[in-house]
Order: C-alpha cells, then sequence, then structure tokens
RNA sequence: GGAGGCUUAGCUCAGCUGGUUCAGAGCAUCUGCCUUACAAGCAGAGGGUCACUGGUUCGAAUCCAGUAGCCUCCA
C-alpha cells in the first residue's frame, strides 16, 4: 500500500523528467518511421513563461505525446526568437539606469551589452516550460539569431533584392518616437482615447474673414500644406481659389477642393498636413502639395516648424493651444474620444513617419499563400478563421522589413557613397559588386545599411531554418536529411493574433523556399483571460504566476486545467479552480491505484459477477476510446480529455471498480486482478499524453512487476479500439438505472446506505435480470432480488424501461404521495403521447419523414401507451 | 464606417447533414453520508421559452431574415 493518500506531484515531477531526458526519448532522428513534426512558436528570448504560452505549450505536447505513443517518430522542435524591438527596449532601458545612453556608444558596445543581457536571462523560458512537461527535442533548440539562421536571413534578404521583391521606398510608417524605429501594424495596439478637439480659426489671406478648422492635433499646424474643403459643399464654395494663413507662422496655403472630406465632420474643413498623416500624406500626393516635416525622429519639433522647436509634441500640443487662445484664433475646444495608436513594446503614440525603408512585395507572395488555405493543404482550426485569413490576403500591403534598430540582422545592403547601392552577404561580395558600378570604390568607403530586419523577417523562415538553414541561398537545393524527413511538419499551434503577420508569412516562405506549405495543420488557441473575460496582463496583473500554479496544484493538475477551459479557437476563461480540478483528478487516479494495489489475491475462480463486470469495462473502454480518437482527429482537445476524465471517474472507478471491489479485507480472484491491471494499463496510457508525470510514476509502481528500463508509458503504444458489445453496454446501462433508482430510494427515506433492502422486478422486457442479479445486489446493497408476476403492495416503486421495480420498505410508502408522483408522472407521458400522436396522425408527416423516424416514432408511442397503462393501473390499486 | 464571429443551466462550454444519444457535459449549488482507495471523497437531487421577433417546414436550439447586446479584425 503506498504510503500517501495524496498524490504529490513535485517528486514525481523532476523524477521522471530527468529519466526522460536521460534515456533520449525526447530526441528524434529520422528513420523509417512516419515523421511526426511540430515547431514551437519561438518565445521571445528574453520573456518569461505567461498563461499563453502555458496553454499552447500543453497542448503542443499533448498532440506530441500521443503521436510518440502511436509510435511515430515524433519531432517537437523548441527555441526562441530575439524579439529585435522589445528586447532592445530593455537593454536601452537597462543601460539607462547606468546612465549609459544608446546614442553615446557604438553598434558593437551596444550588442556586446545586449548579447550579456541574453546570456543572463534568455532561455528561462525554456527552461520554464520543462516544468510543464514539455517533451521537446532539446538538442534541436534554435535562436533566430544563431549564426546559421542569421545567414538564412541575408540569404533570403539576397535571393528575394534579386527576384525584385525587395526594395527600398520612401512610405509612411509607424513611428515610435520612443523605440526611435519603426514599427509594423500590428505592433501598433489602437486605444480609444480621450482627446480634445481644437476649432482653430485661420485667416482668409487678403481678406478680414476666416475659417475653422477642426484637429486633434494643433501642433502640426506648422506642417499644413493646404486646407481642403468638399466641392459639393456650398457652405465653402466662397473660398475656392483662396489662400489661407496658418495660424503663429502666417505661411500661406492655398484651399484645394476634394470630395474626401467629410461634410459632416468637425467643421467641414480639413487641414491637410502630408508629413504627418497617412490620409492627408494621399491627399497631398493628388494634389501635389510639399511635404513640411516639423518632427524629428524623438518627436521633438524641428527647425520647419518654426516655433516652438525642440519642445516634444505633445508638450507643443498644449502650448500651441494656448498661443492660438493668445491670438484670439482658438474658437472652441471640445472633448472628443478617438483611436490612437500605441506602440506595443514601448507603449508610445505612434507617430505616422515618412521615411526611408525596406520593403516586401506581398502581393505575388501571398497568392500562393492563400490558395493552401482555400484548397485544404493547409487546415485552420477552428475554419472560422479561414474568413480572416483569405480578406487579409486579398488586402495584402507591402511588408516594411526594416527596423531602425541594432539588435538583429543588419541589413546586407551596402551603399556606395554616390548614393547607389549594392546587396550582397558580406564586405568583400559588396566590394565585388560595388567595383562594377563604380570602378573607382575603396572599400571602406562602402558602408553597410545601419539598420536591421524585422523579427517576423527570420521566423518566418522557422520551419524550414530549424532543420537546414542553408537552402535559402538557392531554394532548388536539395535539403539535408533532416529537412527532407521532417518538412513539411505536422500541426502548428498558435494564436489567432498571429495568423497573419507570422502564420501567413511563414506559408509564403515555405512555397518560395521549398515549394511546399510548411505544415499541414494550424491549431488556433485562444487568448487566456481571467473569468471576468479581462486579457491577462502585467499591468492588470490579473495573471496568476504560472510556476506557482505548478507548484500548488502538480503540472499534471495544470495542464488538464488549462484544457479543460479551452475549446479551440476560442477565448478562454481562466480560473484557478480549473487547475484545482485537475489536481483533483490526479488524486482519484492514485487512490484507485491505491485500491488495486491493497488487494490480496486469491486462487478461486473468477465469479460471474466480476466477469460480467470485466466485459462491460472492455467494451465500456473500446467505445469510449472510438470517441476521444474522434475527438482528437478534430482537435477537440477538451473533449478528448473530458471523454478520458468520466471514463476514468466514472465508468472506472464509481462502476467497475465498485463492482469487482470484494469486501473488506477479502481477496479478489487472480484473473479479475490481472484483468484490472490490464485496464489501469490502458487507461495510464490514454492520459498520458494530458498528464505524463502522474501516468509515468504510476507505470513504474510495483503493482505492475518490474519494467525494464526503457519500458516507459512515454514510448509505450497507444491502445488501439477494439470491438465493444453493444448489447451488453445496453443491459449494463438498464442496471446502473436500476441501481441508482434503489439508491434514490433510500436517500429518499433517509435510510442508512448500510441498511439492506428487497427489490423485485415484474420484467416486461427482454432484459435477463437472472443474469444481473448478483451485479444488482452487490452494487444496490439489497438482501433479496426476486423476479415476481404480481404486483407488489405498498412498496415504493420505479420504472426502468418497461419494467416495473419494488421496493419493499418496513414503513409503507405513504399513499397520497406516491399517487401525486404517479399522477405527474401520468400528465408528462400523457403529453409527450399527445405530440407523439400529432405526428403519427399527420399524414405529410409519414409521407415526408424518413422511414426509421417514422419507426421509431411507432415505438415511442407503443413505450408511452405501456407505461401509462402500467401507472393507471399502480394508481388505482392505491386507491382502493 | 467596412468584415466576421458570438448569445444554450449560476459559471465554462458541447450540440456535425433540421426528427429519442434533443434540450446535454463539467464545475458550482442543495440533501444525506468521515461506508477502510480517495472529504482533493461517496450516494442522490434541483436547475434552461436554447438573446428577441418573424419566416421556411409535417417538424427549428439547429436553416433564412430582421432586432438587441457582446467580442475580434480592418479603416
Amino acid at each position: 500500500m503506498s504510503i500517501s493518500k495524496t498524490y504529490n506531484p513535485a517528486e514525481a515531477e523532476n523524477k521522471w523528467y530527468q529519466y526522460w531526458m536521460e534515456k533520449k526519448f525526447f530526441k528524434s532522428v529520422p528513420d523509417e518511421r512516419e515523421p511526426y513534426t511540430i515547431v514551437i512558436p519561438p518565445p521571445n528570448v528574453t520573456g518569461v513563461l505567461h498563461m499563453g504560452h502555458m496553454l499552447n505549450n500543453t497542448i503542443q505536447d499533448v498532440l506530441i505525446r500521443r503521436a510518440r505513443m502511436q509510435n511515430k517518430n515524433a519531432c517537437w522542435v523548441p527555441g526562441t526568437d530575439h524579439a529585435s524591438i522589445a528586447t532592445e527596449a530593455k537593454v536601452v532601458a537597462l543601460l539607462k539606469e547606468k546612465g549609459i545612453e544608446k546614442k553615446d556608444i557604438t553598434r558593437a558596445e551596444f550588442l556586446k551589452y545586449a548579447y550579456d543581457w541574453k546570456n543572463k536571462y534568455g532561455g528561462i523560458i525554456l527552461e520554464q516550460l520543462k516544468k510543464l512537461g514539455a517533451s521537446c527535442d532539446w538538442d534541436r533548440t534554435r535562436f533566430t539569431m544563431d549564426e546559421e539562421l542569421s545567414e538564412a536571413v541575408a540569404d533570403t534578404f539576397i535571393h528575394l533584392h534579386k527576384k525584385g521583391l525587395i526594395y527600398r521606398g520612401i512610405r509612411m510608417v509607424n513611428w515610435d518616437p520612443k523605440g526611435k524605429t519603426a514599427v509594423s501594424d500590428e505592433e501598433v495596439i489602437r486605444k480609444e482615447v480621450n482627446q480634445k478637439l481644437y476649432y482653430i480659426n485661420y485667416k482668409i489671406s487678403g481678406e478680414d474673414g476666416f475659417i475653422t478648422i477642426a484637429t486633434t492635433r494643433p501642433e502640426t499646424i506648422m506642417a499644413d500644406s493646404a486646407i481642403c474643403i468638399n466641392p459639393n459643399d456650398e457652405r465653402f464654395s466662397y473660398l475656392k481659389g483662396k489662400k489661407v494663413l496658418v495660424p503663429l507662422i502666417n505661411r500661406e496655403i492655398p484651399v484645394i477642393e476634394d470630395d474626401y472630406v467629410d461634410m459632416e465632420f468637425g467643421t467641414g474643413c480639413l487641414k491637410v498636413t502630408p508629413a504627418h498623416d497617412l490620409n492627408d500624406y494621399e491627399l497631398g500626393q493628388k494634389h501635389q502639395l510639399p511635404v513640411i516635416d516639423i518632427l524629428n525622429d524623438d518627436g521633438t519639433l524641428n527647425a520647419e516648424a518654426q516655433i516652438l522647436i525642440g519642445e516634444d509634441r505633445f508638450a507643443a500640443r498644449k502650448k500651441v493651444a494656448v498661443m492660438l487662445e493668445e491670438a484670439e484664433q482658438l474658437q472652441k475646444v471640445e472633448e472628443y474620444k478617438s483611436q490612437v495608436g500605441f506602440s506595443e513594446r514601448t507603449d508610445a503614440v505612434i507617430e505616422p513617419k515618412l521615411s526611408m525603408q525596406w520593403f516586401c512585395k506581398m502581393k505575388e507572395m501571398a497568392e500562393p499563400a492563400l490558395k493552401y488555405v482555400l484548397d485544404g493543404e493547409v487546415k485552420l482550426i477552428p475554419d472560422k478563421f479561414i474568413n480572416t485569413y483569405r480578406h487579409w490576403m486579398e488586402n495584402v500591403k507591402d511588408w516594411n522589413i526594416s527596423r531602425q534598430l541594432w539588435w538583429g540582422q543588419q541589413i546586407p545592403a551596402w551603399y556606395l557613397p554616390n548614393g547607389k547601392y549594392v546587396v550582397a552577404k558580406t564586405h568583400d561580395e559588396a566590394f565585388a559588386l560595388a567595383k562594377e558600378l563604380d570602378a573607382s570604390i575603396v572599400k571602406e568607403h562602402l558602408v553597410q545599411d545601419e539598420d536591421v530586419v524585422d523579427t517576423w523577417f527570420s521566423s518566418w523562415l522557422w520551419p524550414i531554418s530549424v532543420f537546414d538553414p542553408t537552402v535559402f541561398a538557392d531554394p532548388s537545393k536539395e535539403g539535408n536529411e533532416d529537412l527532407n524527413y521532417y518538412y513539411p511538419t505536422n500541426d502548428l499551434v498558435t494564436a489567432p493574433e498571429i495568423l497573419f503577420f507570422w502564420v501567413a508569412r511563414m506559408i509564403m516562405a515555405g512555397h518560395e523556399f521549398r515549394g511546399e506549405a510548411p505544415f499541414k495543420n494550424v491549431y488556433l488557441t485562444g487568448i487566456v483571460r481571467d473569468k471576468l473575460g479581462r486579457k491577462m496582463s502585467k499591468s492588470l496583473g490579473n495573471s496568476p504566476d504560472p510556476l506557482g500554479l505548478i507548484e500548488k496544484y502538480g503540472a499534471d493538475g495544470v495542464r488538464v486545467g488549462m484544457l479543460l477551459c479551452s475549446p479551440a479557437g476560442n477565448d478562454l476563461m481562466f480560473d484557478e479552480s480549473y487547475c484545482e480540478q485537475g489536481r483533483n483528478f490526479a488524486n482519484k487516479i492514485w487512490n484507485a491505484f491505491r485500491l488495486v494495489k491493497g488487494w490480496e489475491v486469491s486462487e478461486e475462480v473468477q465469479s460471474p459477477v466480476n466477469a460480467i463486470a470485466v466485459n462491460w469495462f472492455e467494451s465500456r473502454f473500446n467505445e469510449a476510446l472510438a470517441e476521444i480518437e474522434n475527438h482528437f482527429s478534430q482537435y477537440r482537445l477538451s473533449e478528448a480529455l473530458m471523454a478520458v476524465y468520466k471514463l476514468v471517474w466514472d465508468d472506472f472507478c464509481s462502476w467497475f471498480l465498485e463492482m469487482v471491489k470484494p469486501p473488506y479485507q477479502q481477496p479478489i480472484d487472480k484473473q479479475t486482478l490481472s484483468q484490472t491491471k490490464v485496464f489501469l494499463e490502458r487507461i495510464l496510457k490514454l492520459l498520458h499524453p494530458f498528464m505524463p508525470f502522474l501516468t509515468e510514476e504510476l507505470w513504474h509502481d510495483e503493482l505492475f512487476e518490474s519494467r525494464s528500463e526503457m519500458d516507459c508509458i512515454i514510448v509505450a503504444r497507444y491502445p488501439n479500439s477494439g470491438d465493444s458489445n453493444t448489447e451488453l453496454l445496453k443491459d449494463i446501462q438498464t442496471i446502473k438505472q436500476i441501481i441508482s433508482e434503489v439508491r434514490n430510494i433510500r436517500n429518499t427515506k433517509q435510510l442508512s446506505p448500510k441498511e439492506p433492502l428487497p427489490l423485485a422486478v415484474k420484467a416486461s422486457s427482454a432484459v435477463a435480470y437472472e443474469t444481473y442479479t448478483d451485479l444488482i445486489t452487490k452494487m444496490a446493497n439489497l438482501n433479496e432480488f426476486v423476479l415476481v408476476s404480481d404486483k407488489i403492495a405498498g412498496a415504493g416503486t420505479f420504472m426502468a424501461g418497461i419494467d416495473e421495480f419494488f421496493v419493499k420498505l418496513e414503513d409503507s410508502v405513504d399513499p397520497e404521495a406516491e399517487k401525486e408522483r404517479i399522477g405527474k408522472e401520468l400528465e408528462y407521458l400523457a403529453g409527450f403521447l399527445k405530440s407523439v400522436d400529432a405526428k403519427l396522425s399527420n399524414e405529410r408527416f409519414v409521407q415526408n419523414a424518413k422511414p426509421d423516424i417514422v419507426e421509431n416514432e411507432k415505438r415511442k408511442k407503443a413505450d408511452a401507451e405501456a407505461k401509462i397503462a402500467i401507472l393507471r393501473e399502480n394508481l388505482s390499486v392505491l386507491s382502493r
């Protein structure tokens, strides 16, 4: 007998994870078996585990462990990404604490600090994944800035540039003035913010009058190039062809006409500021307006502004408002709500800014990437995301791949003094190319682009680069053994938020460099929210500490808890109580084990009761397994888990074990015990993907005699589903109902469960009750079970199907209460019969409905009528 | 403003091609039990006009349209 009444996870977790590592069970090398591959969505190298990771990686581990047990060559490749802006921002902040400004040090010095930081904190997250039980092939761990992977990035850049898919151009980008870099649309978080709408008067040039415009950004008036009115707006037709003066600086700008202007909004008059607003930029292009950029990279005003030079944009906003007020050109200020973009990484307000950037053309690559998904070659789970995916791919914009940072792969472009550039991997190669452009070029005058590429520009290569980073220089090149074997991978598990900028781009890269999509299924998890529905975040402090949870409930408990509340693709309302449920489940299994372990063995032959129990559970197991397989095939992991949960808790523990359990201190026959052990092993196997530690611990329990060194459940064969005896399953279903009814009567009569009761049945059905006499007697705690042909007066009664049951009780049943109960039952049945009759007497139903449905209705009618007859009889007996 | 999704028991969710596996599960609640595997437990029980309004149909939680509320993405 195990000493502990409860399962102690911490000990088992350390022991078995170490053992698995020692025995290299996670390791995968190509062989003749079918591969099953997952690449991890690489988390930020300096990040720490959060609930999203917990969910995501639990799912991946369930999938990989199950595949491993199905004798596939399971390979889960782990790794991290360098998260350029996030990491750089952290390093900059760290340096600032030390009194060092980034602008005062060289790129090389900065990178040294960054690598120090990465070496110190990098990979913590991978260690945390081990606590969760993640069975990654750690020997394959990759980092997006590994030398080989960085070369892959350069090769990719060069390849795409050669193909004309990468170009340089001036574009309006999302500028993060704090991070001093461009960020992608996806890294901009839009929030509704309370702002002010300023109504500003512009004097009409050479006249007395003025016009009023409304803006949320008065500090940008100095960058105005025009005032725009709607040509259909009669209110302003008098302004056509006139000029106005920008307040405070009195620069003259034209009034232009464009129906882009919304006559309803503000005053119906729009100031046009091409340098600082995307829409205004496009309007400016259309009307050939000058672009006046009044902002520095850090968000302060520059000399172009003429006033408030050096002031921060927000300070300037307030000051401009005051100055306008003083100049009597501020008509009014209104409260106004609008969407403002914030940098995901630095939380700075994003500034639309014109700048020279590198772009990757998307249209050409998006087309095949869309086709994979529409053709079902890449399945999105759930498929509701196909629509969103399509919409995005059909309206795709070019990808701004340059970032004004140092942490990342430096863009392999080299500039000649004359402004021309060449794209090459090394300085030497660039020099060779440059000489073709300008024979007189001096190597030292050739300078590499200062910027790096976006992190996604390395992670889109991930499913290929983790196996063979050398194929990007030449896509026609045959990959190495790993790539040929593992690629394309099977399943990708990630968040819908990055469906576009990661998943879609991986499909593009997969097609471009391998001619195949990188994975077959994309399982999209939901966002982990708290039970109030709020997204878990550091700032709200509503996220539990994942490792704390593991300590409290055990890794298995937490894994179960995560999955219990995670329907595919839907957000999950996480609550610690789910982990508690997981822990309780682990404990239940632990205790079922203790029970079986405590049994002494006898040489007796198997009793009929035990034989029935064993046969029944065998069938029930196969039935459940088929259901579980079905759930897995549709990636309904939480339902697969729930099916296992019910199989173990209800069918195995509450029914099977109770059926075969010998009386206190009595032995069990040898055959039943050994069959029970077989069931236990099979159950543990079903549980293993969900609860790896507990199952491995029990697998090695002395109950199963000794196991060889490599005989571990992690590599045990997953059970195959066999036949199930549907007749037996149906019979036991009825028997279980009878047992519950007896227990219920005992309960309502306030009788002790220990008190045995006599039960009689007046059977009309074909159920062979004699066969089940012992079973019912044991489970319902009867002192008698007989078949009778007459009703028994004064007994407690119930029905199972069309068979009547009588429980003879000491104090006879209260006839009035019984009459009321039967009356209610009759009422219900009458209504039921009425609805069935209504269907059957409806000619159109009989004609149109499928024959088996009509048949079914007839059976319902017959059953209901039989029941009604019996109940009426009972009622009349009571009324005598 | 454009696109999509969601609304079923107190909570979290199943419910595939309309019809007894159609009103379900788990948790929570209530009642009675410390019955020698487990109180992190056992045995029972209660609980829903399937958001609302119409339509299609012999028949609608399920299909269609509209309304309301919530969410996400894009502008």
